[in-house]
DNA sequence: TTGTGTTTTACGACCTCC
DNA sequence: GGAGGTCGTAAAACACAA
C-alpha cells in the first residue's frame, strides 16, 4: 500500500522543499510573523528544539513567545500568524483555513535571508542545520536520509495538531499543499505528532502524580487499545477518540465533540 | 573531536472500517 | 482493497558533555 520510492518520484510534491529550499542556520522563519500569543498549549513547551548557538535561547520558548506577546506582537506586516496562533475560540470555531493561508502566503514572501531578525519568539524552533545538500536521487533504502522540515511547517503544523489531533482529509490536502508537503507527509507527521504526545502523557504519568493538571484525555487517545497495533480509533467504542476519515460523514468534518477532551478544554 | 542521548522523519507490520 | 489508525523501529539531525 505504502508509496514506494519509485512511486515518490513520481510524485512532484513529496520533498519540494529539498530542492527548492536552501535553509540557512537561523533564517527558516520570518521571526516577528510568526508571534505566537501567550502559550496556550500546555505541551507546547514539549514541542521543544534544541538550543542553537547563536540564537536568543536564554529564555523558554514559552518565555519567550509570552513576552513577545507582551511586547506587542505586530499586528500587521506580512504574515501576521500570531493571530492565526492565537487559538482563541471564535477563530477556531470554523477552519483555520483562511487563516492558515493568509499566514503560509505571507510567511511565503519572507524567507530572505536579509530581512531576517535574529530575535523572534521563534528563535527556539529554528534549526540550524541546512538540508541535504542533494537529496535529489537519494531514497530511503540506498541512502537513507530524511528531510528536516522548516520551522515554518513544523510551526503550521503544529498549530493543526492543536486545532485537531485528528486531521481531517480536507485540510490535510490544503495543508500539504500550503507547506510544499505531500498528504502523505502531512499524515505521517500527524501520526508521529500523536505519538510523541502520547509518549509524553505516559511519561506524566509514570511521574508523581503530584501535579494538578491532568495530561491525558479521560479515554485516552495514547494508545488505549491493548489489542495490539492499530484500530482503535476507528469507532470502536472504546477510545473516544473520532477518527476522520474520508468516509466519514458530514464531509469529514470533524465533530468538536469527538474531540478529545484535552482539545475541548482548550477551546 | 568524539561519544552519547534525545528528537524528528519515515517506514513496515498489523489492525479496523467502509 | 484502500484508507488511515497505532506500534515499533531505523536513521538522520541535533545538543551537549567529556
Amino acid at each position: 500500500m505504502y508509496v514506494s520510492y519509485l512511486q515518490l518520484d513520481k510524485d512532484p510534491v513529496m520533498y519540494p522543499h529539498q530542492t527548492s529550499v536552501t535553509r540557512h542556520p537561523g533564517i527558516s522563519l520570518s521571526p516577528q510573523n510568526f508571534v505566537p500569543g501567550p502559550p496556550q498549549y500546555s505541551d507546547f513547551a514539549g514541542y521543544h528544539h534544541h538550543h542553537h548557538p547563536g540564537l536568543n535561547n536564554d529564555l523558554h520558548p514559552a518565555q519567550q513567545a509570552a513576552a513577545a506577546a507582551a511586547g506587542g506582537a505586530p499586528s500587521s506586516g506580512p504574515g501576521a500568524v500570531g493571530s492565526t496562533l492565537g487559538f482563541s475560540p471564535p477563530e477556531f470555531s470554523g477552519q483555520p483555513t483562511a487563516l492558515l493561508s493568509a499566514s503560509l502566503n505571507a510567511s511565503a514572501g519572507q524567507l530572505s535571508p536579509g530581512s531576517q531578525q535574529r530575535r523572534n519568539p521563534y528563535d527556539w524552533i529554528r534549526r540550524s542545520s541546512a538540508p541535504p545538500s542533494n537529496p535529489n536521487g537519494k531514497t530511503r533504502t540506498q541512502d537513507k536520509y530524511r528531510v528536516v522540515y522548516t520551522d515554518h511547517q513544523q510551526l503550521e503544523l503544529e498549530k493543526e495538531f492543536h486545532y485537531s489531533k485528528y486531521i481531517i482529509i480536507r485540510r490535510k490536502a490544503e495543508l500539504a499543499t500550503a507547506l510544499g508537503l505531500s498528504e502523505r507527509q502531512v499524515k505521517i507527521w500527524f501520526q508521529n505528532r500523536r505519538a510523541k504526545e502520547r509518549k509524553m502523557n505516559k511519561k506524566k504519568l509514570q511521574q508523581p502524580a503530584s501535579s494538578t493538571t491532568t495530561p491525558n484525555p479521560p479515554n485516552g487517545t495514547n494508545g488505549t487499545n491493548g489489542s495490539g497495533g492499530g484500530g482503535g480509533l476507528h469507532g470502536n467504542g472504546g477510545s473516544g477518540v473520532g477518527m476522520v476519515t474520508s468516509s466519514s460523514g458530514s464531509n469529514g468534518l470533524v465533530s468538536p465533540s469527538s474531540l478529545p477532551l484535552s482539545i475541548k478544554e482548550e477551546y
